[in-house]
DNA sequence: GTGAAAGCGCTAACAA
DNA sequence: TTGTTAGCGCTTTCAC
């Protein structure tokens, strides 16, 4: 109604010859509350407008009830997908979301880590930046044991839990595939190789080459920052190459799609020149043509788990004893790395 | 160093033999403290591990510096791009961001808005939910003089501001544009009419037939979600269509994207048969292929623009009186639309 | 330039 | 089942 003062539990009490702590008890569903008494105050409650002060309940009892996100950057499917998992999560068990960007800057990482951290939130979420040298920036929480999780993007640390996808078996069955349709000189496209998922996939990759008896070349590696502008690059060296190689495994499809394009402008075929598999499924792997052959994973219930393993610490008040949770991927072929028409069946 | 009890201003206080006010003062860098003071003050505060605590601040100051955005989404690259321009201007002004998602729905977007309020952000940046149909949600901010800022998907409300581009305009010339590639039968493939920017959009699409002289032709127009799999639709009825349009124009890149992938399994020749024109630029417009005619608008921009008209209110704390923002837009020529060979120059 | 003290609105231990 | 009361940590007016 009026623009002016809020109203409290107190004014509510007044209202009804009732003590603020019934008052508030009544409004937290207290059982101890009889039900008519209740219903009063929760009806009177709306009628005056009042609304619940989310500070002063914090400042009494020491939590917040939300929990603090920082993830890369959020404008690819994945992280989309995996945010709505995590919201969906935290929501239907009453917290609240502050989501922050690193924008894969190791810097602001850590602003946005200590940010969250004087919001005094519950537990923090998180999806490591592209840059990022080492966790000392998460200190602060783990020595007040605000629980943190990682997902994807995840580091080595002393009881924290991790949320991935066997990034190893992943880039190895990737390279099978190539390897299988022929590739004998197969380039990756990789990233920072301190984020396990860039180094994972990367010796998953050496491993299919060693048990195919390929010899691992490393002219044929190229450490980018997995853009679309690194792809344009990698291509441009592709067409330079005097033997040129005949698979591409990258490490995202944001990259391999933009590789795909510049080397299709350059008149080579894919996949009977070049093969490509990417990794992510994003939804431009379905436009791309040829369609691109890619990783799937399970992003949407990736940050479900990750969000319901932070709010199972918080509620137990101790941590559990998993450390890490693998969820399943699966290769999904599509034509951009298809070259043989397979036999009869 | 410890995981126990936090450090207060009363702790570093008695360390220093000063009062908690003094303390309190010098933290905030005011004034009438002497600067020996203020620097020792900083010093042991910082030794002793203290941290401000913004609920004790924000109870008693009656506001947080904390600003809430409602978004429909955030998995598109104009959301991410718009987040980001907010959060730069944002974070400089020492304001917090609390991000949530409509994810398109009226009842979720009111949820949203609700619990925002409950958690007394200062300002609120919204662009709007797919599916909302009143603004009734909004009546709690502004009976308590909160500002709202809307960008991109806005409607009219007396005393907010709105940050968009002219999509009348937009519409206009994505039409005449297809038009003078010698289109006659135009499909618009359009969103709720109920959002500015679909019913603008259109209305310059009618605009521009209107002009050239080219009757409007309801059986041309498809109003959907603008998915992906509203793309899939309208491909396969254009497909049905006896004397098949000759020209698209739709209110977004993804359903664009989706219509021409879908018409060209099909065998229809973009753009010889059918030119296509989508919005938003997104980076999948240059990849499918052919790149996609679109129009691009300063996403980072619209973003920063609402960030700092907010914080100018809030700063003022009296509504400006401006109340719409426009930005320039671009529409964008690529090969899905071009039929004719340009005149020699 | 610094201190004393009240109070923001809520919760929870304890009392009744 | 309900009430009393004492803070949570900070800011700010007023006093010195």
């Amino acid at each position: 109604m009026k623009s002016g003062n809020e109203v409290t539990i107190y004014d509510v009490a007044k209202a009804l010859n009732l003590s603020p702590s019934t008052v508030s008890r009544a409004l937290k569903d207290h059982p101890h509350i009889r039900k008519e008494t209740k219903r009063k105050i929760i009806a009177t409650a709306a009628e005056m407008g009042y609304r619940h002060n989310k500070f002063a309940s914090s400042l009494r009892q020491k939590h917040t009830n939300t929990i603090g996100v920082v993830v890369p950057r959020l404008n690819s499917h994945f992280m989309a997908s995996a945010l709505a998992g995590i919201e969906k999560v935290t929501s239907e068990n009453g917290y609240g979301l502050i989501i922050s960007q690193s924008q894969e800057s190791w810097r602001k990482e850590i602003s946005c880590v200590s940010t969250l951290f004087n919001s005094r939130v519950d537990g923090l979420i998180v999806s490591l930046a592209f840059e990022t040298k080492n966790m000392d920036h998460f200190d602060i929480l783990f020595n007040k044991d605000i629980p943190v999780i990682f997902f994807d993007r995840v580091a080595d640390c002393h009881g924290c839990i991790n949320v991935i996808i066997d990034n190893y078996k992943a880039g190895y069955e990737a390279t099978s595939h190539l390897l299988q349709q022929g590739c004998k000189r197969i380039v990756h496209i990789g990233g920072n190789m301190l984020r396990n998922v860039y180094s994972e996939r990367f010796r998953g990759f050496k491993q299919a080459l060693y048990e195919n008896n390929v010899e691992f070349d490393k002219s044929l590696l190229f450490i980018t920052d997995m853009s679309e502008q690194a792809g344009i690059e990698v291509a441009g060296k592709i067409l330079k190459m005097k033997p040129r190689p005949d698979g591409i495994f990258s490490a995202n499809d944001t990259t391999a799609v933009s590789v795909i394009v510049e080397l299709e402008k350059a008149g080579i075929k894919i996949p009977e020149e070049i093969a490509v598999v990417g990794f992510n499924n994003e939804p431009i792997s379905q436009v791309v043509k040829p369609n691109l052959t890619t990783v799937d994973y399970p992003a949407r219930e990736i940050g479900e788990i990750a969000a319901t393993s932070l709010i199972g610490q918080l509620k137990n008040s101790q941590s559990s004893n998993l450390s890490t949770i693998v969820l399943k991927h699966n290769l999904i072929v599509r034509n951009s790395s298809i070259k043989q028409i397979p036999h009869n069946s």
